[in-house]
RNA sequence: GGGAGAGUUCCCGAGUGGCCAAAGGGGGCAGACUGUAAAUCUGUUGCGUUUCGCUUCGAUGGUCCGAAUCCAUCCUCUCCCA
């Protein structure tokens, strides 16, 4: 359940209420998609990171280890020992990302697995009992993410199957909810929009995934190679069209300048692999900008890598020994970094909800979306 | 003391007459990364006034139109026999 507490322009403040807690919001989503932040973090690590929800991901976890040996572990939660929110990505990214293992047809998809080649069926239902098996707190509807540049016939035909398959995916979630054996019988579904950069075809899905009054909406197909102008304007398009008592979820974006920018314009939940995966390769972000630890620069510099951060990384460590950390390959340079930049958007995250609260996000988006994403 | 072998660019290591400023690793430097097939990938790594010139393959001298590559001497190192 979705509770909006106070709004400035567009931007919302809010409270999203699961069976696994309450998610303050506008909030970032911890990308674990082996159902393990990448870098070495634990779940306990991530109380301390200001972490409110993870993302674990339906299709990798399908191949290994098997819902099967998750649901028998009690589900997720059980599972990795994190009691909060998780939401689960239904695998439709990976229609997108394994683009070349394999074939859509108008029942789902079928994948060679990454690991052992071996072939997988997946359409809306399989991930629906596949996401019921992992019982997180929300599902995502099974989708096809369309890579951009693509023609205006091939997104007006994937979007219609996204939809029907939006349909299956309602209709499995509703029968597997009133089993018994369900783990977690308030699961929780979420539409996702598509429509490449046509609008017009953003707002007509919108308006028609809108009408099955799902737990969220997401837009999903962004940041997948257009320029960030367009992204932003096809969240403007479309937002008017999403339910206003709803969460509304903004797929795998993005920079902190794209989340604050984001927020601006009507979106309550994001997710990324960037603080993770950047910061596995030396790239921390800051308060004052991106950094490349790595960089020469640093190798004298005994200040915290961001001065204005209290992380346990910023607390106890300086930026000659992280970036020694990183050229001698040690596996705790990963996680010190990695450690620092998601607790960087946490924070970003809460200080975005705080200058809500106060009535002065304008202010905040002026000073740091510029700020955010340069170089240092 | 006798015998065998080796010395290549920051390191390891290929190269035995011109296509060699010299393969391939490593290291260094820099960049990329947006619902994670990513502790990954890309570029670069002698100097310069950069479609060309200069210096470089242990040292010195030589052969040749031309030498990292052939010859002589020397230096250093490794292994084997005493």
């Amino acid at each position: 359940m979705y509770q909006l507490l106070k709004q400035e322009g567009v931007a919302r403040r809010g409270v999203f209420i699961t069976v696994h807690g309450t998610v303050q919001t506008p909030a970032f989503m911890n990308v674990a998609t082996s159902a393990a932040i990448k870098g070495g973090i634990s779940s306990f690590d991530l109380v301390d990171l200001k972490c409110q929800v993870q993302l674990c991901n339906t299709y990798h976890l399908h191949v290994r280890p098997g819902d099967e040996v998750i649901y028998k572990m009690g589900g997720l939660h059980h599972f990795t020992g994190w009691k909060r929110p998780i939401l689960t990505d239904s695998g439709g990214f990976q229609v997108f990302s394994l683009s070349s293992l394999r074939k859509i047809t108008e029942d789902g998809v079928k994948f060679a697995s990454h690991v052992d080649g071996r072939r997988i069926f997946m359409g809306p239902e399989e991930s629906m009992q596949i996401q019921s098996h992992l019982a997180s707190t929300i599902a995502m509807a099974f989708d096809e993410c369309i890579a951009n540049p693509s023609t205006r016939e091939y997104t007006a035909q994937s979007v219609q199957r996204t939809t029907r398959w939006l349909y299956r995916c309602k209709a499995e979630m509703d029968r597997l909810n009133a089993l018994p054996e369900t783990i977690n019988p308030h699961q929780m579904l979420f539409g996702i929009n598509q429509g490449a950069t046509f609008e017009d075809i953003r707002i007509a899905h919108m308006q028609e995934i809108a009408k099955l009054n799902l737990d969220g909406y997401a837009i999903g197909g962004l940041a997948v190679g257009e320029p960030a102008e367009e992204m932003y304007r096809i969240i403007s398009e479309v937002e008017p069209y999403m339910p206003a008592d709803r969460p509304r979820y903004l797929m795998g974006v993005g920079t902190p300048t794209n989340i604050i920018e984001g927020v601006a314009r009507g979106i309550d939940l994001f997710d990324c692999v960037m603080p993770s995966r950047n910061a596995r390769h030396g790239t921390i972000f800051t308060w004052q900008g991106i950094r490349n630890i790595n960089n020469t620069k640093y190798e004298l510099d005994d200040q915290p890598i961001d001065p204005e951060c209290d992380c346990p990384t910023c607390r106890n460590h300086s930026r000659a020994y992280v970036r020694h950390l990183f050229k001698s390959n040690e596996i705790l340079a990963g996680r010190l970094a990695v450690a620092h930049n998601l607790y960087f958007y946490n924070t970003l995250m809460e200080r975005i909800r705080d200058a809500l609260d106060q009535g002065c996000f304008a202010e905040f988006r002026q000073k740091y979306s510029p700020i955010l994403s340069k170089r240092i």
